[in-house]
DNA sequence: CATAATGGTTACTTTTTAGATACTACAGTA
DNA sequence: TACTGTAGTATCTAAAAAGTAACCATTATG
């Protein structure tokens, strides 16, 4: 049983860590780009500023985002990922991945692209 | 955008289908072997049974377990993955490598084993 | 002097999710 | 007759998550 107690532990840490309602999405984003806070709100359309914020704090505490704030006034945030918030991007393109075939095969919609570009 | 709206579509997809609490674990689990309701329950020790039922359900709407009732009594109702299901076993498979090497690095447990044997 | 911009925080409310408990059908067994 | 086992469902409650709105500091601009 070893490897099902060890299954437990070790996916539900990545769940964790990128199953939140917004980083993976944030994740992809600033796979791209290093970008402001304004910037990532833009790009979320439907995210509310305190969903941002705590989804931010949580993803910079377990390592996979950096936030470098710039002394300037009104203040400037930037984001971009680590290493290991690096390490994650080909998690999120094979979920791309297989989300994609499984709305083709599932739901017959139009095939779409991944990473386009 | 197109890189972005169709992802988000496609990983919010897959993470809706594989990123409930417990659905991750039961396709593990499946994965190993056709398991009865009562088995599974057994293996996830604390889930209620209310919340592996709607689980379960969710996993049989999108595609990924098949459900066989046997006309007994008492009833024995068998899960199992279907194709689809196994197809997200490799997805799985690299979140436990993540999560096992993330572990390692982060917190400096000892190393993990994924699936075993 | 009032307003705008940035990147937040805080308090309060609503919504969603999950837990606990009781209940069901049916046949076999004591 | 009462009890057991399976695989649930239904209902109510508690907890967690998320939304809403107001507030903050600072400086430049009008």
């Amino acid at each position: 049983m070893s490897d099902i107690s060890s299954y437990r532990c070790t996916v539900a840490v990545t769940l964790e860590v990128i199953g939140g309602k917004w980083k993976s999405l944030i994740l992809w984003h600033l796979s791209f780009k290093t970008l402001r806070f304004s910037q990532l709100q833009r790009r979320l359309s439907t995210v509310t500023q305190k969903m941002l914020t705590q989804q931010l704090r949580e993803l910079e505490a377990n390592g996979l985002v950096h936030r470098e704030v710039y002394a300037e006034v009104p203040p400037r945030v930037e984001y971009s990922l680590t290493e290991l918030g690096r390490s994650v991007v080909p998690i999120l393109e094979m979920m791309c991945q297989w989300g994609k075939d499984y709305l083709e095969t599932s739901e017959g919609q139009a095939p779409q692209e991944c990473r386009v570009g």
